[in-house]
DNA sequence: AGCACGCCGACT
DNA sequence: GTCGGCGTGCTC
């Protein structure tokens, strides 16, 4: 609704969205001096302060599903005037639509949403980058003592250097650097801002792929030049080259002059994607993700609204970058559930990213080695293109896939790797090779127990046993960060020395390890032991340079690295993602198994995978041994399918929370009598959560199952709409939920 | 999200 | 008699 007259006074209105959760766009006064257009950002006066906002159109071709009901309009007297146009790019109308979109469809304010497009803080100005040079005027009377012609002679080629650097090169203090500033030795000058976002250069390097790589590239690039949406799902076995095909598709969108965004689930631990963009396009591309430091976010947030910034990698949040003109999606690792955002606004940025590369009229590439069963049922049903990638590439022939049955080869007493594990392990190591011991399970033990009452140590906020972190001495909870020592009398029967750990984690199997293979070098990978991308980036060079020999690590070590001299893989517990009644237990399990397994006899030497279970018949380790997912997905598919289950229909989870438990269950049983009834809808629960308390809040779940094509939104909706609530009380829609913790 | 307004406990 | 606890409600 822009500049819109109304009223008789003939006030001219402007919506302007505020990133704040209130419920939809306000109305301002345009003064006559301000010529607005949507996506405008303007300074407005609100509550007394000025905010950034955005000139907001009504939401165009947003499905009546989605829309929010209208609320009715402020009256003319009460309008505030537009402070302030900013000098910052317009928001393109592609984001502005994502925004409602995202908002109708996850049930969110507009505001929060927007919240997420302008977390950059846009409007403040980004400091420029300063360094010093020697000052001009020679007839200064300062003293000039080693150290300070230290600093001159550093200096003496004319180029600035930031204080820091200048303190290191001239080996001084950064106070002697300071003191020279004071005396007028030194003069402080703008650096321009770094050309951080060079060109990305299609022609760098010829990519070199085989045949088959070569008729798949072609496929995408014909699908960026379309310049339309396209949804394609580019499956292939790890090691087939997926990277440097998709590659392909992005440097015929830079051929296109449009802007590329590749959503990577870690970004964190993306040092290796990094190594190849730059190797095929000889610059670093624009990087993207929720801890990058502020003045970096602005430069980046205005380069891509800028269109400097062509090549964007990044994590889910990268889905909400002002690109004036995105050429092309891709998702890699589709299947991972850590695009699925769970705090704040709930979406899945695998799906979102199809959705915004609709509203930008680009094409969208979903890339996994084992695809999600959501994406398959859109390859099923046509709504998305079937690329694949069928051999590995450079000859690497597929790891082998073993079971060790625990049941008739038991590890020692007290210890977690059966003897054919151990043996394996060792053989790889005496030819020099690799071996790696995986274990999705960070700390020492899950379960601390008392021998004597049998009381099992809990966190106090959550319905979580506390795990034991033995290198910091620590009981800590997983679900809230929990902590305490741990402790020498059982807390229930105050007996001594009685408190036993129960079950592995990656240290004690770490323990165990050092025990069985002492002569072995070993590096531990896990979240808490890496703590942010250097240290991952360091422990991945030390694997390559043949650092060390045998690995053991948690999910971070499934991560897409290339490892070519390692060849043995060990699963210490390939059962673990198949307890609790998960919808996506066993689909998970064998996305996260294949993906480790994946890790082995990526070079000429072939890699053998080893899973130790008590479940060698399971439809999970089977699909692993033969390697044959398709099957496995089928039958996934056959479960699925009568009951409505995603993706053959849809769901929705309330969590209702309170401080109390009479709290949540008085709520929920309100939402339980008012729930929806009707042909292809289904209500279950409510129930205790799984975690039935949260950081001390007790939770209930709801779930509405819908068929496919009854959307879930306008149901909830009027379900929720004038629902009385207790203060303490709170209801969190979850759109597809994917966990159901 | 801020930030005020508002009605009940320990201080100068 | 005030300062201040954070519960509730509003912001065009």
């Amino acid at each position: 609704m822009e500049s819109e007259p109304a009223g008789e006074a003939g006030v001219a209105r402007v919506s302007v969205l505020l990133p704040y959760p209130l419920l939809g766009a306000f109305d301002y006064a345009r003064p006559e001096t301000l010529a607005l257009e949507p996506g405008d950002i303007v300074l407005v006066p609100l509550n007394r302060r000025a905010e950034v906002g955005v000139v907001w159109d009504a939401p165009v071709g947003l499905p009546p599903d989605l829309a929010a009901p209208p609320s009715r309009p402020v009256a003319d007297a009460k309008l505030k005037p537009v402070a302030a146009l900013l000098d910052i790019p317009r928001m393109p109308e592609s984001l502005r639509r994502f925004v409602d979109w995202v908002a109708g469809y996850t049930l969110s304010p507009p505001g929060l949403v927007l919240a997420m497009a302008l977390r950059t803080n846009a409007s403040a100005p980004i400091p420029p980058t300063t360094g010093w040079v020697r000052s001009g005027s020679n007839s200064t009377t300062a003293r000039l003592t080693p150290a300070r012609q230290r600093v001159q002679q550093a200096l003496v080629d004319g180029l600035p250097r930031n204080t820091a650097e200048l303190a290191r090169m001239a080996a001084v203090g950064t106070g002697v650097v300071r003191s020279m500033a004071e005396a007028g030795l030194l003069m402080e000058v703008v650096i321009e801002t770094p050309s951080a976002f060079r060109r990305p250069d299609p022609d760098h390097q010829d990519p070199v792929l085989s045949p088959d790589q070569e008729r798949t590239a072609e496929k995408l690039r014909n699908l960026v030049h379309a310049r339309r949406f396209q949804a394609a799902l580019l499956d292939g076995v790890t090691g087939s080259g997926k990277t440097e095909t998709y590659l392909e598709a992005v440097a015929a969108c830079l051929a296109e002059g449009r802007q590329a965004l590749v959503l990577l689930p870690e970004i964190a631990l993306s040092a290796q994607w990094l190594q190849r963009f730059v190797r095929r396009f000889g610059v670093e591309p624009a990087v993207w993700h929720s801890d990058l430091g502020s003045k970096r976010r602005r430069i980046t947030w205005r380069a891509v609204a800028g269109g400097e910034a062509q090549v964007v990698v990044g994590a889910r949040s990268a889905l909400f970058l002002p690109f004036p003109d995105l050429g092309l999606v891709i998702v890699d690792e589709e299947h991972e559930t850590a695009f699925k955002q769970e705090d704040g606004v709930t979406y899945h940025a695998r799906d979102m990213a199809v959705v915004r590369a609709r509203l930008s009229a680009a094409p969208v590439v979903l890339v996994s080695a084992t695809p999600s069963l959501e994406t398959l049922a859109n390859v099923e049903s046509g709504r998305y293109e079937h690329l694949s990638l069928a051999v590995r590439h450079g000859g690497a022939s597929l790891p082998t896939v073993e079971t060790i049955d625990l049941r008739d080869h038991p590890p020692e007493r007290g210890r977690f790797l059966s003897p054919a594990m151990i043996e394996a392990a060792l053989d790889a190591m005496r030819r020099g090779e690799q071996a790696m011991l995986f274990l999705n399970r960070r700390g020492y033990a899950p379960l601390t127990l008392c021998r004597t009452c049998g009381h099992r140590i809990q966190c106090p906020n959550c319905t979580a046993w506390l795990v034991e972190h033995r290198a910091r001495r620590q009981l800590a909870c997983h679900h809230c960060g929990h902590t305490e020592a741990v402790p020498t009398h059982c807390p229930s029967c105050n007996a001594e020395n009685s408190l036993t750990p129960i079950g592995p984690g990656v240290e004690r199997i770490t323990e165990e390890a050092r025990e069985t293979f002492p002569d072995a070098r070993i590096l531990v990978m896990a979240s808490d032991t890496l703590p942010g991308p250097n240290a991952a980036t360091e422990a991945v060079r030390k694997i390559a340079d043949r650092e060390v020999d045998l690995i053991i690590g948690t999910q971070i070590v499934a991560k897409g690295w290339h490892f070519p001299g390692l060849t043995l893989v060990g699963v210490v517990d390939a059962d673990l993602g198949l307890a609790g009644g998960d919808l996506r237990a066993a689909e998970r399990t064998v996305q996260l198994l294949h993906q480790v397994a994946g890790r082995a006899g990526r070079a000429e030497a072939p890699g053998r995978v080893l899973l130790q279970t008590y479940n060698p018949t399971h439809p999970v380790m089977q699909a692993l041994i033969a390697n044959d997912f398709a099957t496995f997905m089928q039958k996934e598919a056959a479960q699925r399918r009568p009951g409505n289950w995603p993706p053959y229909g849809r769901l929705a989870a309330l969590i209702v929370s309170a401080d109390t438990a009479e709290a949540a269950d008085a709520a929920a049983q309100a939402l339980g009598r008012t729930a929806p009834r009707g042909e292809g809808l289904q209500v279950l629960g409510p129930a205790p959560a799984p975690l039935a308390i949260l950081r001390g809040r007790h939770r209930r779940r709801l779930l509405l199952r819908t068929r496919r094509e009854i959307a879930v939104q306008p149901i909830l909706r009027s379900w929720l709409h004038g629902l009385q609530l207790a203060r303490s009380v709170q209801v969190d829609v979850d759109i597809d939920p994917v966990s159901f913790l």
